[in-house]
DNA sequence: TACTCTGTTGGTAATCATTATCAGGCCGGT
DNA sequence: ACCGGCCTGATAATGATTACCAACAGAGTA
């Protein structure tokens, strides 16, 4: 919360280890969690920490090189994005972690509309889909 | 998650602790934590437990009488609604916590849309917005 | 009203993700 | 090759939430 504003982004040196996250991070498709990726690149015998991984991963959200989104119970979970910097939200598959990037336009005009109505400013929003991918609703028609 | 789909609620018992917390939510106006629910009671002089207070915000939730918000830092927050069931969302002041409920009709429809386009069942969204109000947008102009 | 049955309470320990710490290591420019 | 400073990572700390479980208290009943 108390972020680095200053939009001067101190000289990232490049490391093995960043390269490790980014690039596990590259490999998956879905979001996954810090912990996710920590246990993926120890799986793979990669030597890294854990406090590490937790850095990249904040340094690429911060770099707007990943997107992040929350589960209901504390856990924040990461994913690479092609349109950086841009804003978009997603339509999640809450089985199999599949992500479709969407853009909307749409509601985010309705948000800054509702904002004014009510004499709201600086408001930014969080909205996240979470369903059932065709190829998952399919396999387990409920739980 | 694996929650009580069963329908049938087990008789509830009306205790003392239950209404202390359910008033204490009435009693404010903006979202609040557990701890700061717990908190507020103990210093009113009020004997409740954490675990009693977490217990009660939990089934408040579960019945639908209050909504619930999770804080980016995994701390979830409480406020009881009036429109019961029915689903809405909310424009929050992320100073003083002051709050409107919003009935979005639109997102709803765009939401499901969304959904079946991309072949997505049982979709279920998350819409948060939080800004400043008017008066705390005028008492801190800026951060 | 006294009794009993069963859901409720609440202090404490456990869980779990995330962050802070800090000594030692590596990157890059000189 | 040398050096300064950023980076690393094991470990401890933090903080919210949950699990446990023995003692307690509603509410119906005799």
């Amino acid at each position: 919360m108390t972020g680095t504003v200053g939009g001067r982004r101190r000289r990232q040196r490049s490391t093995r280890q960043g390269g490790l996250v980014r690039d596990q991070l590259a490999a998956g498709e879905g979001f996954r969690s810090a912990q996710t990726v920590f246990a993926e690149l120890r799986a793979k015998g990669e030597e890294v920490g854990l406090s590490t991984v937790y850095r990249h991963l904040q340094v690429l959200a911060d770099e707007g090189q990943a997107d992040t989104l929350q589960t209901g119970d504390g856990e924040a979970l990461y994913r690479l994005c092609g349109t950086d910097g841009k804003h978009h939200h997603h339509l999640v598959c809450r089985n199999c972690g599949r992500t479709v990037e969407i853009e909307g336009r749409g509601v985010e005009r309705w948000a800054s509309q509702l904002a004014e109505e009510h004499g709201f400013s600086d408001v930014n929003h969080t909205i996240e889909l979470l369903g059932l991918c065709s190829d998952c609703s399919q396999t387990r028609p409920r739980d």
